[in-house]
DNA sequence: TTGAAAGCGCTAACAA
DNA sequence: TTGTTAGCGCTTTCAA
């Protein structure tokens, strides 16, 4: 019968008659031991239950292969298949994933970088443009830190984004197309970059067409359900005319929908709709929603590939832009005389 | 200028002209130092940019105040909220939170298990009714586990749950009560206990009510969008008719109703439809879903509770049970003639 | 191929 | 109130 308390690497090697060096060896790099010596070393390791403190390896090696995905609001599904293209890198380079919710809190970046500055883990993938600006100037003396989906003016790190001006532009053209002009935005927490983009590419397409701008028609929110809803209300009841909406989340624009709906006015027979993200419920919507799509999964493979990089110790900033894609589905139709 | 490369306990004792363990102690319990070598120390520490190394401490003391909440399905938004509720919960205890994602494999429950066994974390939250069954048998072998949501056979570990058997018969008499018979139930993966207390509860509210089980009328999917998907194609080629259907989640009732409106059929028109949870997006939905709600916060908060019971050495098996809610929205109208 | 031994940075028991 | 000191369990250098 094995034991039940957890055993050391100690008890192993007096099991098997070798040193610690030997089962430590055999455990980590097998080829450099003789073969029966291995044998008698895994022997031991089964009959001792032994299980590595993987605490006191980390410790030793000052590094513990994790690290952390810290996101600006985790209840944003957004964020499932970037992290899921993040665990799918880390794995296949050894290492652990943890996720964290930055609650659009700026202080709660700065906790999470302090936990890898704490070797809490190596390294940390920021997916918010809120950074707290104390820690702006401290340049090289930060932890490893690669920025996904947005970014952080004055601070030069490795980044995957997407080229949101463009995709923006995209999305509004395609409104007016079909004939949009009163074009609502329901922009992000500007003046965050992603959000200026996406507000820039709105603006650029409304300029290219020869559509003056309005500041009337956008509103800022936090990317949630709830933003996009109440930016709805306020046009609404701030008797403000429009017939379209290009929003810069999945989110605001279901929420946006949700409200209008509850209003009586129609998608898209009253209002045409056009998100941002492609999340997994922007097609199973009603009607399934019209939106850009960023390659999620990719974007976090590609992230944890820089994490990867720059804890290998290359110190580049460089910055990888993917490709997005307006899918088109339902809730776009011409423009039809704005309500009231 | 303080120094970059980062500091140890030793140099600050030493610019302090204190011990390491005054240092120590200025840290971890200020008020057993005197005000003013407490003030040295701090001084040295800043001076020194002195950040703890939390990976030492941690392995000094055994322990690292962190635990896995290991999910099913990291995609499905339900457990972000729980995860808020752990969170929450495990900050005011001191812990931290590091979410994994067992994609519907138990295997990687084992990984899981291991990484505590490893002392990665202290400790694992379990949101899967799928576990290892070479597992099972280890009994007081196991590292500290919380099982959340689900249940595991044979498995005795404290336990934080709803009624899922009364919630489904409530909204099962909820679709009855609206003259529905034919009721299609879109099961979870039964027979994992979850699945089977709501598929039970399905089960006695019709026959209390006096109405025959067919089994034609049941599908088991893995909560998914995509599930409750395929299984209304199954059913609507299989020929079977059916005016109401209970989900035992909404992204299944929210998959189910796309796939009904893709095939030209109207919710709640032609089929009335409730799901399970009360995710963000049910009440956003066209037509806002009527569903059973979990208190998905205080779950995750009084998982989390269990889980410093367990750490700080109580060994009861306690189970939790939580009240449900059911929220009658508009996914469910008067039962008209069957459709075809 | 194997072993001896140093030591990662910290905490906590004990002594002063 | 503070200091001394013994490790926590492992990896890794160096020597054999």
């Amino acid at each position: 019968m094995s034991k039940d308390h957890s055993s050391n690497i100690r008890e192993v090697a007096a099991l098997a008659g070798v040193s610690i060096a030997t089962v430590s060896r055999a455990l980590q790099q097998p080829d450099k031991v003789r073969p029966e010596t291995r044998k008698k070393v895994f022997d031991a390791v089964r009959q001792a239950n032994f299980v590595p403190n993987a605490q006191a390896a980390s410790f030793r090696r000052q590094s513990n292969n994790t690290v952390i995905l810290l996101v600006r609001d985790i209840g944003n599904p957004f964020y499932l298949e970037i992290y899921k293209g993040v665990e799918e890198a880390a794995g296949e380079a050894g290492f652990k994933v943890l996720m964290g919710d930055a609650r659009n809190d700026e202080h709660r970046v700065a906790t999470h970088i302090d936990m890898v500055r704490q070797k809490h883990a190596d390294g940390l993938i920021l997916m918010t443009g809120q950074f707290p600006s104390e820690l702006l100037d401290q340049g090289d003396a930060l932890p490893p830190i690669v920025i996904a989906s947005e970014t952080v003016p004055g601070l030069e790190l490795p980044t995957v984004k997407v080229d949101n001006r463009a995709a923006s532009m995209n999305a509004v053209r395609h409104l007016m197309e079909a004939g949009h002009e009163r074009i609502v935005h329901l922009a992000g927490p500007v003046p965050e970059s992603l959000a200026q983009e996406r507000f820039d590419g709105y603006r650029a397409a409304l300029a290219e067409a020869g559509i003056a701008y309005a500041d009337e028609l956008v509103v800022t929110g936090d990317y949630s359900i709830e933003a996009g809803r109440q930016a709805i209300a306020g046009l609404l009841e701030g008797g403000i005319v429009f017939t379209a909406i290009f929003a810069s989340s999945d989110q605001m624009a279901i929420g946006a929908i949700s409200e209008l709906r509850g209003r009586g006015l129609s998608v898209p027979g009253d209002v045409s709709v056009i998100g941002f993200d492609d999340i997994i419920f922007a097609n199973a919507f009603e009607p399934p929603l019209t939106t850009v799509r960023q390659p999620r999964q990719e974007m976090g493979r590609r992230a944890m590939a820089l994490m990867v990089d720059r804890l290998n110790g290359k110190r580049t900033a460089e910055t990888i832009v993917l490709d997005t894609e307006l899918v088109v589905r339902g809730s776009v139709a011409p423009c039809r005389p704005p309500h009231r």
